[in-house]
DNA sequence: CGGTGCCTGCTG
DNA sequence: CAGCAGGCACCG
């Protein structure tokens, strides 16, 4: 579900309710969701910790917790956490919850069950969760258009599967990747090797832009996406191409194009991106 | 690299 | 009923 400026807004909105407070109770109830441990050791484990802050890694939520370990959460594709009310009747699938005092709680609820929890000291959590391998954080001072240049020209496959690729930039997704693509007039079946200066710096420049303008706006809620109080976002009305199937063009009214590239479905203008 | 599986629910 | 869904690991 959610790419990168959904989990940041997500990380932001939690924030604000769980930064100092301690789990007093934690229930998993879809124990597969736990990736390194027993779902039992991971309700022990987390109890009487406190919450120390909430960072982002690219799709991946990291909770800094008292006494040395970090909890990871990676959403996947329907996975949502939401903070309320005890009393509240909690959703179909909701698979974990942590407790809070006094009555409040954090749920999971994840419809699809492709959710993946970790729990680790903190020195291994990064291994254990694969935050290690992680490729570059694309709003962080280390993106440049020269580094952008020089793992693509390493590249022989299409520049939107590169895109998808978490290993070499972090937290661009499906939407994301369709949207920078169309904004930079790239095709998304390109061999990422061959992109122009030109193109490289059209392409860095739209990834940065459209990734702070939905962190702006809160994240793009096409489908299940809210934020940790249940909140919809807003960049929805600002795509482009993304499911504009049977659309035309913003630019040149040229009737928009779906082709699946790398397994996934991929929207753009075949005028405007060549 | 492409193809498949993991799951459930919604849409046409 | 088939097809599709914002992700990713695994297979050959």
């Amino acid at each position: 579900m959610p790419e990168l400026p959904e989990v940041e807004t997500i990380r932001q909105s939690l924030t604000s309710y769980l930064q100092g407070l301690t789990i007093e109770g934690c229930q998993v109830t879809l124990p597969k969701l736990v990736k390194n441990m027993a779902a039992d050791d991971f309700m022990a484990q987390l109890k009487g910790r406190t919450i120390r802050e909430i960072g982002r890694r690219g799709k991946y939520l990291i909770f800094k917790l008292s006494r040395g370990y970090t909890l990871v959460v990676h959403l996947r594709m329907t996975g949502q956490l939401r903070f309320c009310a005890s009393d509240v009747p909690r959703p179909a699938h909701t698979h974990v919850v942590l407790e809070f005092s006094p009555d409040k709680e954090l749920r999971y609820t994840d419809t699809r069950q492709f959710g993946a929890w970790f729990l680790a000291p903190d020195g291994e959590i990064g291994r254990v969760a694969g935050i290690d391998r992680l490729g570059v954080e694309p709003l962080s001072p280390e993106f440049t258009v020269e580094q952008l240049g020089t793992m693509l020209s390493l590249r022989r496959g299409k520049i939107k599967a590169v895109l998808l690729n978490q290993h070499i930039v972090a937290g661009i997704g499906n939407i994301y990747a369709d949207e920078a693509l169309f904004a930079a007039g790239i095709h998304p079946e390109r061999v990422a090797s061959t992109l122009t200066p030109r193109e490289l710096a059209a392409l860095h420049f739209a990834l940065q832009a459209l990734l702070t303008r939905a962190i702006e706006l809160r994240g793009t809620s096409v489908r299940d996406y809210v934020d940790g109080s249940g909140l919809r976002g807003n960049f929805q009305t600002e795509l482009k191409v993304y499911g504009r199937t049977d659309g035309l063009c913003r630019l040149c009214d040229t009737p928009l194009l779906r082709l699946v590239v790398a397994g996934r479905s991929t929207h753009l203008c075949p005028h405007c991106q060549i």
